[in-house]
RNA sequence: GGCCCCGUAGCUCAACCGGAUAGAGCACCUGACUUCUAAUCAGGAUGUUGCAGGUUCGAGUCCUGCCGGGGUCGCCA
């Protein structure tokens, strides 16, 4: 029912029929050509590019074309006019008509509206957070949390089949040192003197653990050589750290569909298997990396490593998989879980990684190209930092943690609603400030706050018009005459929600949530513009009891605006507000 | 030095696989509340899209080079 797609076909329909009537040579590649709004609102409802995009590999001008599909095209019974205008824009006006049919649509559906088949049922996992599982999440986390699961929920939404995942990095050296700090804590509660080395994790979280520990197994960890007690208060550690990062997740209102743990490789002969495959293909040798170019670190020299021949998938240099010591390089079990997610089926892949990870891009989808033959495109989404104030200045807390800010000191802070909003109103790859204060300000200045008051305000006119005696069931609504819904305001408002199925498309195909909030801020704008218009003339008013049937039309369209509202924020993962009291 | 990201109005940012006159909010000025919540709305002003070339009917968007900011660069994860 998405209007866009529905005169995308149309005009597909028209390209066809003129390719058969030889006006078009055949094997036209119509990638390109569009149907959306035209900026400037006076050219029309819709605007195609199809001529201009045709003119070249068929030979013809562009005005032509667009002349010869203007024709056809207005005699389409939806089509009012169809115009060409400056280099072969064809501009079409809609029957009005088409343009209401949305506010029933849109009922019917309620906040399945937008949903799209878009995706085909194809699988795709989006890997994000695999936070090191060491203590608590801290701020920079959260965006991750936030992005990864609203671009899943945007994809799901879109027609993917998607998993969600969390790579457990638990295979290296750090969650020794948790070992070690645990072990410090552990000494502590029996009443040892201790001291946390540089290195160690010094927060008050592990406080417990240790306590924990005392309470298990008395003094029989004590003195023993570490490596007797290592394992065991590693593999206890790093499972409360995990339920932890649990908790923290869904204090966020995030749930993982997996959790791998990158220790699973280890040991089970995973890794020798991913690198024999990337050997298979002739892509394992050993060699010699030259030196970095510019400054050379002090203590380089030659040395001769088994190296992954990245290089021949768009890599800028080799990289090695093993370390000097002959243990694996971080890289080699990361081949590995990508193997494992190719041969789970997946038909998509999206790492979602800090900024700092930049460099490890093009290895990665090297490896991930190599393994799946070119099948499996990866797409790497890197967040840039969130930069934290407090009434505009810089802002630091030490609390529980340490020396860094927690994801639970956002979240209790601010709730999870705000958070998760206020988190995707920037690209993912550009820095976002987040203002403590700024966040929870009840402005127009604040888009979380701007789009929630709009479907609070939504509800708020239901109910008055409930009140006064009309029935606001979505059924009922749906059967309201909405010809005269003809004010400016009202048709904008009517347009703004009939593009939410393409901006779901287009922000899914993107791998952009953060698109959807900025079209709820629009749609949010234009509701609280026509809803304002009824202030300056009472004839424009939602509810005017002398005028039931216009009032019904005009509740029909208030709450289909809702429920868009509802759909993009259940993606973004936010609890749409019925009142802001 | 190599590679990656960013550079758009005074500020914070949008701009839908390249589309028509580059848009919002803030700040500034003017106006609208016995309210379907003025927590809002209407109007005004604001640009060499870092610079220089190139491709194209058309470039903020693609390509090349430069400038500026950030990140990263074997034996961290």
């Amino acid at each position: 029912m998405d209007i866009y797609a529905e005169m995308k076909a149309l005009v597909d329909a028209a390209i066809a029929r003129l390719v058969a009537e030889d006006a078009l040579p055949g094997g036209l590649d119509l990638g390109a050509v569009t149907v959306e709004p035209p900026r400037d609102p006076a050219h029309g409802d819709m605007a195609t590019n199809a001529a201009m995009v045709l003119a070249r590999p068929a030979k013809a001008a562009p005005r032509a074309i667009a002349e010869a599909l203007a024709g056809i095209l207005a005699e389409a019974p939806v089509v009012v006019s169809a115009e060409v205008a400056g280099p072969g824009f064809l501009n079409l006006r809609l029957d009005p008509g088409r343009w209401f049919a949305t506010v029933p649509a849109i009922l019917a559906a309620g906040r399945d509206f937008g949903r799209s088949g878009a995706g085909g049922g194809r699988r795709i996992n989006v890997e994000f957070v695999s936070a090191n599982p060491t203590g608590p999440m801290h701020v920079g986390h959260v965006r991750h949390a936030v992005f990864g699961d609203a671009l899943a929920s945007l994809l799901d939404f879109a027609g993917f089949d998607v998993t969600r995942e969390y790579y457990i990095n638990d295979g290296g050296a750090q969650v020794d040192v948790l070992a070690r700090s645990v072990h410090l804590r552990y000494l502590e509660a029996l009443g040892r003197a201790v001291e946390f080395p540089d290195g160690t994790y010094p927060g008050d979280y592990l406080i417990p653990l240790g306590a924990e520990l005392a309470e298990k197994h008395g003094e029989s960890l004590v003195g023993t050589d570490h490596e007797e007690w290592l394992p065991d208060v590693r593999d206890f550690a790093t499972e409360a750290m995990l339920a932890l990062i649990r908790e923290d997740l869904a204090s966020l209102g995030v749930t993982m569909d997996r959790f791998f743990s990158e220790r699973s490789l280890y040991g089970t002969g995973r890794i020798e298997a991913a690198l024999a495959a990337l050997e298979a293909r002739g892509l394992i040798y050993e060699g010699v990396l030259e030196p970095p170019k510019g400054k050379l670190p002090e203590d380089w020299e030659p040395r001769e490593q088994t190296l992954f021949r990245s290089t021949a998938y768009g890599d800028d240099v080799d990289r090695p998989v093993k370390k000097s010591d002959g243990g694996w390089t971080y890289f080699a079990p990361d081949i590995a879980y990508h193997f494992d997610k190719i041969e789970r089926g997946y038909d998509e892949l999206i790492d979602v990684l800090g900024a700092d990870h930049g460099g490890y891009v093009k290895r990665m989808k090297a490896a991930v190209a190599a393994l799946s033959d070119g099948k499996v495109p990866l797409d790497v989404k890197l967040c840039q930092m969130v930069r934290l104030f407090k009434g505009g200045e810089p802002f630091k807390m030490s609390k529980r943690a340490g020396n860094f800010v927690t994801l639970r000191d956002v979240v209790e802070q601010v709730g999870p609603d705000v958070t998760r909003f206020a988190m995707l109103t920037r690209k993912n790859d550009a820095p976002l400030d987040f203002d403590f204060d700024k966040v929870l300000e009840q402005s127009k200045d604040n888009p979380v706050f701007y789009v929630q008051y709009a479907h609070a305000r939504a509800q708020s006119v239901l109910a008055r018009g409930a009140a006064a005696g009309i029935d606001t069931s979505d059924a009922a609504l749906a059967t309201a005459v909405l010809g005269g819904l003809g004010a400016p305001g009202e048709s904008r408002l009517i347009r703004k929600a009939a593009e939410w199925p393409r901006q779901v498309e287009s922000a899914a195909a993107a791998h952009e949530p953060h698109r959807i909030a900025f079209y709820l801020f629009d749609l949010a704008s234009e509701f609280h513009s026509l809803q304002h218009q009824g202030k300056l003339d009472p004839e424009l008013r939602f509810i005017r009891e002398e005028a039931p049937e216009t009032s019904r039309a005009r509740l029909a369209l208030v709450r289909a605006t809702q429920v868009v509202i509802a759909a993009g924020l259940g993606i973004l993962g936010v609890t749409p507000m019925e009142e802001m009291r």
